[in-house]
RNA sequence: GCGAAAGUGGCGGAACUGGUAGACGCACUGGAUUUAGGUUCCAGCGGGGUAACCCGUGCGGGUUCGAGUCCCGCCUUUCGCACCA
């Protein structure tokens, strides 16, 4: 054994042992693990090029989740794969001039590689890369499958539309409302493109998220449920009003959507959306309508933009009839009312909600309370108006409706409304179907062919894939797909004339939404086989909370939909998910004269503290001037901020990479990569390291642990390091791997203390195969070595399959305990009791303390043991 | 704007179910070893006070014998908002 902890020479060892075993291919009922399976998985990375210190964090998570399950007797399989189409290799092609698939390609080897000296348990066998024909044929299949049921359908979307560039922009793409590259107004554009009817599993993926999922964190789950956001409301007819029936030249009525119908004999103007057909109609007569309409579809379709951004309105001159008053009622074109949502059409109630009162208030509309508070705060809501009454409350002003509570008004409106034929209730969604067609070529080609003849018609399954040509350099001026007649020429289907493909792609959330499932069997000839039933549904996916929402619900979506098609038996993919935080990291900048900020690297840069370790300035190295601390960000080029691996490990070894990139903080929170701490977390392992080294021969030869004849002393150490053991056990189970590192150090710590004790051999033995093995999935390498130098893997087998140590009972009892005493909630004394003491003879000690009696001037009225804990005296 | 979280020493954080605030580590200070730097080891380290003690978990209220933890109202930061992944 090595006197001195050399990481690369130990990592080398360790790394060179599990290949030759293959330690971790994992397959189909094992039965070397009894226990059954266990999935774990991380969401895959896009492969930009570069790993950072931050997906190690991440990869290690996932890497001490499969080391601690394997360890507690589970076939544990945990893949790894590449979510390989997207945006940034059009922008890498446009800027390189090297086509995406070559640049993909290059990435995905360069990370898969810097993957390596980490020592991750990933079952290479099963990699899967997303813009592989083998995999992406069976989106494509699928999506013909769901053309089949009706699933997926043809409509038109509203896309941001760069007029100088000629192409469809990302919401990425456009900054401030300008492309990003040609810096032009962005319009909205309609054209046609494909939709998922996610809406048709509203409720059930509602339902589910509600009351199933308990092994998701209940953030996520309400996060998911609000954002296909339920809601009952009335669905409310206001017939047109001549006026309009003659511009629409029909007598049809506006529809709109109200959750407040009890407010409905408020509803003083009517606002649709600048897209919808009444706002066209009333255009096409009225030069400012049109030129509002035009207004309005300048600037982005962002959700975010349009929620925060000066409301704004415009008279159609047009009416429609209240449904119960029969009064005309003014529409407006608004800003604010989203075409894409229910009926792209409000009434607007201006006493009663917020939004509408604003609009109101702004366009001189007419204000009509209809409700009034139950208290009589709001009875009078007149004018001045200052501000809406959007509460529930009794309803007035409303005819024979006024006086009702909330409930009662709104039945009993539905059904006046239903009567006359002008209204129901209804349930409405926020959820949206979900739009996958996109305008790029860097994605799943959607099997779609054009026939002048036939019009739309679905590739044959027997003509699949339809293969992406992987040689084609976009510019930046749209898809080159449409230039490319190679992929463009075809011949329909249907009636055997030539045709023209479809060149639009598949939402990359479509290759996301299943990936997982082909881990189970990258090589099967079908989209999945059985296998997938082995190891599905997932048993602990990991991920970012950024995809709380759409990744995990289109996930979900999708595999209900192969659920119905037969394809798998369960409805759920994933049984437990863990949102993991991001990992962020200094950074530094001076400002030119300009305002221009250069940005320093952490190494180019010296912090300055004073005597008490606050620290006062940084400076720079090269010329001793201060630059400005900017604070804790994300990880970015940008900033020069990125942590890489490979220098670190170079320097002190994966261990301490992994140790560190867990020791930093709570797993589900961001937390700071800083060197310093991380050195700190490399002297921990070097002192193992000696630790072992010094004690080696006192193991090797130490006699069997009898706890009888241990001293008090030795007792206490063991009922230390037996509560360190189950506390690290507990953490373990709940992801907190930030305090199973503090519990090893505490282990450590404990031990250094022992090894005085020259009686200490027996414990030292059984503590350093306590402490290697907990230590293990966290810094696999340097356990792996110590555990067989210490001679541990004749006794108890290769680490990799050792069985998680388990709290000893005799060492967690104690024959004297510490309770803390109170006076009034306040800590005063603590007082040493035998352990068996009963709960009269622990308060008389209480009130013996010398410094509780100093506290306890007036009677005790109350006395409060907690047991095993302390003891309130109440005065 | 809407939805979801987070806020504890100089720093990262700990305190699982309301019960000892600051475990573990970093930084810093003093000392030992070393020619020196580094390493290693020992001790100290929330603020105030000679001390007894007092004050302290973003801010303001409340519940409780007892609140970092529960409730109400704010402030700040982060994530998501449907074409970044």
């Amino acid at each position: 054994m090595d006197e001195i902890y050399d990481p690369a020479a130990v990592e080398a060892v360790a790394q060179q042992h599990w290949r030759a075993l293959d330690a971790y291919r994992s397959k189909e009922n094992d039965p070397r693990f009894p226990k059954g399976k266990f999935y774990v998985c991380s969401m895959l990375p896009y492969p930009s090029g570069k790993l950072h210190m931050g997906h190690m964090r991440n990869y290690t998570l996932n890497d001490v989740v499969y080391r601690f399950m394997r360890s507690s007797g589970y076939n544990v399989m945990t893949p790894m794969g590449w979510d390989a189409f997207g945006l940034p290799a059009e922008n890498a092609a446009i800027d390189k001039k090297v086509a995406p698939a070559k640049w993909t390609r290059a990435n995905i080897a360069d990370m898969k590689a810097q993957f390596a000296p980490m020592g991750f348990a990933f079952d290479w066998s099963r990699e899967v890369a997303t813009c592989d024909p083998s995999y992406y044929r069976w989106n494509q299949w699928l999506f013909l499958q769901m053309l089949k049921s009706g699933v997926a359908y043809r409509k038109t979307q509203i896309v941001n539309w760069d007029p100088i560039d000629n192409t469809v922009l990302a919401n990425e793409q456009v900054v401030d409302g300008k492309g990003w590259r040609s810096g032009a107004t962005v319009e909205k554009r309609e054209i046609p493109g494909y939709y998922l009817a996610i809406t048709r599993y509203a409720e059930e993926l509602l339902e589910t998220v509600k009351t199933g999922l308990d092994g998701w964190p209940t953030q996520v789950r309400a996060m998911q449920e609000n954002w296909i956001g339920r809601s009952e409301g009335c669905e409310i007819s206001f017939p047109f009003a001549p006026d309009t029936r003659a511009v629409m030249e029909t007598d049809g009525a506006l529809k709109v959507f109200t959750t407040r119908a009890d407010t409905l004999f408020g509803a003083t103007f009517l606002a649709v959306a600048a897209e919808h057909p009444i706002a066209l109609a009333a255009g096409k007569r009225a030069p400012r309508v049109a030129a509002f309409i035009e207004e309005c579809a300048r600037g982005a379709v962002m959700e975010a933009e349009l929620a925060t951004q000066e409301k704004k309105g415009m008279a159609t001159g047009l009416h429609a009839l209240h449904p119960l008053t029969g009064q005309p009622v003014e529409i407006w074109a608004a800003n604010y009312v989203l075409m894409g949502y229910g009926e792209g059409a409000v009434m607007g109630v201006p006493a009663h909600d917020e939004r509408d009162f604003e609009f109101a208030h702004k366009n001189r509309l007419p204000i009509v309370q209809v409700v009034k508070s139950k208290t009589g705060a709001y009875d009078d809501v007149r004018e001045p108006w200052i501000a809406a009454y959007s509460d529930y409350g009794i309803t007035v002003n409303s005819g024979e409706f006024s006086g009702l509570e909330f409930q009662a008004a709104v039945d009993a409106i539905a059904v006046a409304l239903e009567k006359k034929g002008l209204g129901k209730k209804r349930i409405q969604y926020r959820l949206r179907d979900w739009g996958i067609s996109r305008q790029r070529y860097w994605g799943t080609p959607i099997p779609i062919i054009h026939c002048d003849a036939c019009g739309v018609v679905p590739v044959p399954e027997k003509d699949l894939p339809v293969v992406l040509p992987e040689d084609l350099v976009p510019d930046g001026s749209g898809n080159p797909l449409n230039k490319d007649e190679r992929f463009l020429a075809c011949t329909c289907p249907q009636c055997g004339k030539g045709a023209r493909r479809e060149t639009d792609t598949m939402d990359t959330f479509v290759d996301s939404s299943w990936y997982y499932m082909r881990y189970c069997c990258p090589d099967a000839s079908s989209m999945i086989d059985g296998r997938t039933d082995y190891w599905m549904p997932m048993d602990q996916y990991i991920g970012g909370i950024e995809h709380a929402v759409l990744h995990l619900l289109y996930a979900r979506f999708w595999t209900k939909v192969m659920r119905d098609l037969g394809l798998v038996k369960f409805s759920e993919p994933f049984k437990q998910l863990f949102t993991q935080g991001m990992l962020l990291a200094h950074c530094y900048y001076r400002e030119d004269a300009n305002g221009k900020k250069r940005w320093f690297y952490p190494a180019e840069v010296e912090q300055q503290f004073d005597e008490r370790g606050t620290p006062i300035s940084a400076v720079a190295k090269e010329d001793g001037k201060p630059v400005i601390y900017g604070g804790i960000e994300k990880m970015s080029k940008s900033k020069n901020n990125v942590v890489e691996p490979g220098s670190f490990i170079e320097r002190f070894g994966a261990d301490t990479a992994r140790a560190f990139v867990m020791f930093a903080g709570p797993p589900d929170q961001s937390a700071p990569w800083s060197d310093s701490s991380a050195e700190g977390v490399h002297r921990f392992l070097k002192k193992l390291w000696a630790f072992c080294y010094q004690n080696r021969e006192r193991i090797a030869t130490a006699p069997a642990l009898v706890v009888a004849s241990l001293d008090s002393g030795l007792k206490k150490i063991r009922h230390q390091l037996h509560s360190f053991l189950h506390q690290a056990l507990f953490d373990f189970q709940r992801i907190q791997y930030n305090t199973v590192v503090s519990a090893t150090m505490k282990m450590l710590n404990a031990l250094d203390t022992a090894a005085e004790n020259p009686a200490a051999a027996p414990l030292l033995r059984e503590g350093v195969s306590i402490l290697l093995r907990t230590l293990y999935p966290m810094t696999p390498h340097v356990a792996h070595v110590l555990w067989v130098e210490l001679g541990y893997a004749k006794e108890l087998g290769d680490l990799l399959d050792a069985p998680m140590p388990q709290p000893a009972a005799d060492a967690l009892q104690q024959d004297e305990l510490e309770l803390v005493v109170q006076v009034n909630g306040k800590l005063r004394g603590r007082v040493i009791v035998a352990a068996q003491a009963d709960e009269t003879a622990i308060k008389e000690a209480a009130l013996a303390d010398e410094h509780v009696r100093k506290f306890v001037d007036k009677p005790v009225r109350k006395v409060i043991y907690v047991k095993g804990k302390l003891v309130n005296i109440v005065v």
